[in-house]
DNA sequence: GTTATTGCAAACATTTTGCACCAGC
DNA sequence: GCTGGTGCAAAATGTTTGCAATAAC
């Protein structure tokens, strides 16, 4: 359903960013728009190899990355990157640059206090959560404004 | 500092669970104590090596996965698992089952106007934010009890 | 026509595994 | 002495890269 309205959309987004509308990127990111799952790479390209038999599992990587890097979509894990172990417990969360892709820790004592939604509690047993800040850290974002006063933001 | 603590906390810690006290267990843990950086496991082992010339990475990792499941340490990202994507852009966070991997969405509108500490303004730009909640879903909450109360829990 | 994107295969990084040896209890 | 833990090398997994062929603009 309202799957004009995506591809019109997706279209116009990949103009605005000056990306090409491929048949690949947008297969995937209609498969993505299409599920409530949060799908890997691997689970897309199985997805969409019956119907783009040459589509290949690299090309899903790229396309998936070029989404996020453009905001069309998120990815819930950073990876590539190693798992990060602490052995302290205290509660934390992270401010992420979604430029240079710098993880700053926030220890914060309203944020680590959060109250639950009462609809979750049946559900869902919380033992812990974490809050990913997302953004631009100082340095980034610096650069950032200095390049759109340059372009006159279009 | 506080070193012969940790060493006594982490000693009646694995007594407790039932582990052995090996010298690779306790500098792994005496490590990840000391620091406030959030070392890989690579990290941990690059760390360690000059003063345990014959500790492999593989132990640092079955180490650190032994600790984790007893509850001595917290990883932050899970990996071993792939990346997952969402083109849903709606402000929305997630409920993740740390045994069967399943990720829910979690909407609310409190959760979703959190006032952000005064001192992030300045270091941080901040553009959206997500809750990562974890914890055990139904399913495996039910398993989970049902398994505690068949061992008695020692 | 030019440039960006794809698909393949190969490389890479991280993590896990099988098994013989060794240390802790 | 028995059991569980370690260390090695090899495999498995997830992701990225180089490059020639191809599609989008």
């Amino acid at each position: 359903m309202r799957t004009k309205n995506i591809i019109d959309e997706f279209t116009e987004a990949c103009r605005e960013k000056g990306l090409s509308v491929t048949q690949q990127r947008l297969a995937v990111y209609q498969e993505l728009s299409a599920t409530e799952s949060h799908p890997t790479a691997e689970e897309v390209y199985e997805k969409l190899k019956t119907q783009y038999p040459t589509l290949s599992l690299a090309t899903v990587y790229k396309t998936l990355d070029t989404f996020e890097k453009n905001g069309f979509i998120s990815k819930t894990r950073a990876t590539g990157e190693s798992a990060r172990f602490d052995a302290n417990r205290m509660p934390h969360h992270h401010l992420i640059c979604r430029v240079c892709g710098k993880i700053e820790d926030l220890y914060d004592r309203a944020l680590s206090q959060l109250a639950l939604p009462d609809s979750v509690g049946s559900e869902f047993h919380v033992e812990e959560y974490q809050i990913d800040f997302r953004g631009l850290c100082r340095k980034c974002k610096k650069i950032n404004d200095e390049n759109h006063v340059k372009e006159e933001k279009v």
